[in-house]
DNA sequence: AAAAATATGGTACATTCGTTCTATAAACGA
DNA sequence: TCGTTTATAGAACGAATGTACCATATTTTT
C-alpha cells in the first residue's frame, strides 16, 4: 500500500482545511479546497477527502455542506518512514543529521509507543530477517541510539561500504559480530571502528 | 424598545444553534433551525438571525451555508429585568425568594460591572427620579442588600402597602425617611419596622 | 384610534455545493 | 509487459440553502 508523503496533495488539503477552520470558524467546501490548493477538479478534492475520511483523519456528513471536521486525536505521533532496508542487500540511508524533514512517508502511531528519544521507521524488504519474525513489508520502529546490548537488533552504519544494515549485534573485545536474523546468511565480522550504531529496533509494525 | 424574554423565539433559536454546534460540530442551516424550533417559515428564522447578528450575538457570512458562529464573549452576564418601578406610583414586585427564573427579559452586561452578590435590574417608569439623573426608560442595576448607608438609593419594601419603591434612605433612631429623588414629591416617613431594604442601586443603564 | 415597530407565515428564485460519471496518465506489483 | 492501484481532470446533475418579496398578525407608541 502506498502512503503519501508530507508534501503531497492530500497533506496540503488537510493543512488547508485546518487553516480555513482556524480563520473562518467553519469548514471549507470542496470548491474552497479546490481553489486553495490549486487543484483543477472537484473530483480530485472529493477523492482525497474520501481517502482522508477512510484514514479517519477527517469526518464528514453525507450531503451536508461544510460538514468537514478534523479528527483531533492528538495523542498520536507522526513517525517518518525514512526508507527501505534489507539485511541481505542493505540500502544506503542518510545519516541522522540530514534525516529530519526529509521523509516522504509517515506512520501514525499512538504516543505511548514511543519514548522521549527520537523515533523513526524503516520498511523491510525481503525475508532476510524472517527468523526474527520480521517479514517482507513489515515496518521496523527504530529509536536513535549509539550503544547496544549484545544480542539486540540494531541498525549499523558500515563506514567502508557506506551502507546501513539491520543485524543482531555482538560486541567482542575488538571485533563486532553482525548476525543476520536468518540462518541461511552468514554473520559478518567487522572491526570495532568500522561500525557505528544508528539505532535499535523497538518495535515492528505489520499491516495485513 | 421591546426586549425579548428568555423564552422568546429568538432565545430559543440561539440556544438551538448552540446545541447544534455542540453536537454536530458545524452550524445549522436556516431550515435546521426552522425544524428545531418549530417555526413554519424560513423568513421568520431569517428575521431573528438578522436581529441576533445586529445585536452582535452571532456572526454570519453572506451567502455562505452554515456560516453562523456564536459570539463567545462569555465575560458577560445575563441580568434579569424583574419588572418596572416608579418612585411616584410604585409597582408591586415579587420578593427575592420567588425572583429566580421568572424574568421575562434580560440584560447582558460585562461581568466586571457586577460583584459577587446577586444582581438584578428594574426598568424605571416616569420622571420621578429625574433629580438623581434617572430618566424614564432607564434601567437601574440593583444589588441585593438588607442594609444601607444614609443617603444611598435603595429599593424598599413597604409592608403595609405591599409595594416596592425606589428612594434615597435616611435612617433615624426610630424612623425612616424615604426621599424621592424629585423635588416636587414629598418625603415619606415610615416606622422602622415597616420598611425592609431589598437592595441598593449600583448602576444605571440608559440606552439611547 | 392611527401609526410604527415587532413578529410570523408562505412562496419562490438563484446560487452554492456534494456527488457522480467518464477519461487519462503515472506509479507500482506480479 | 500487463493489470492494478493511485492520482488528476472536466463536466454536469440535483439537492441544499441563503435570500428576497409579500401578506398578515401582534404589540407598542403617539
Amino acid at each position: 500500500m502506498r502512503k503519501p508523503g508530507l508534501n503531497s496533495t492530500r497533506e496540503n488539503i488537510l493543512q488547508y482545511i485546518h487553516g480555513f477552520i482556524d480563520e473562518r470558524g467553519y469548514s471549507p467546501t470542496v470548491r474552497d479546497i479546490l481553489k486553495g490548493c490549486d487543484i483543477s477538479s472537484t473530483a480530485v478534492v472529493q477523492y482525497h477527502l474520501d481517502v482522508l475520511e477512510k484514514e479517519g483523519r477527517i469526518h464528514r456528513d453525507p450531503e451536508i455542506f461544510r460538514s468537514i471536521r478534523l479528527s483531533l486525536k492528538k495523542n498520536t505521533v507522526q513517525i517518518p518512514i525514512l526508507g527501505t532496508i534489507a539485511a541481505g542487500t542493505p540500502i544506503p540511508v542518510p545519516n541522522s543529521d540530514s534525516w529530519s524533514g526529509q521523509a516522504t512517508e509517515t506512520l501514525e502511531l499512538p504516543q505511548d509507543m514511543v519514548g522521549t528519544k527520537p523515533v523513526f521507521a524503516l520498511r523491510v524488504k525481503g525475508q532476510s530477517m524472517i527468523d526474527a519474525l520480521i517479514d517482507d513489508g513489515d515496518i521496523v520502529l527504530m529509536e536513535s541510539a549509539d550503544t547496544a546490548v549484545n544480542g539486540e537488533m540494531v541498525a549499523v552504519w558500515l563506514k567502508d561500504r557506506e551502507e546501513v544494515t539491520l543485524k543482531r549485534i555482538f560486541i567482542d573485545s575488538d571485533k563486532v559480530l553482525l548476525k543476520p536474523a536468518n540462518q541461511t546468511m552468514k554473520p559478518i565480522q567487522q572491526s570495532l571502528d568500522n561500525v557505528e550504531i544508528q539505532g535499535k529496533v523497538i518495535g515492528v509494525i505489520r499491516k495485513l
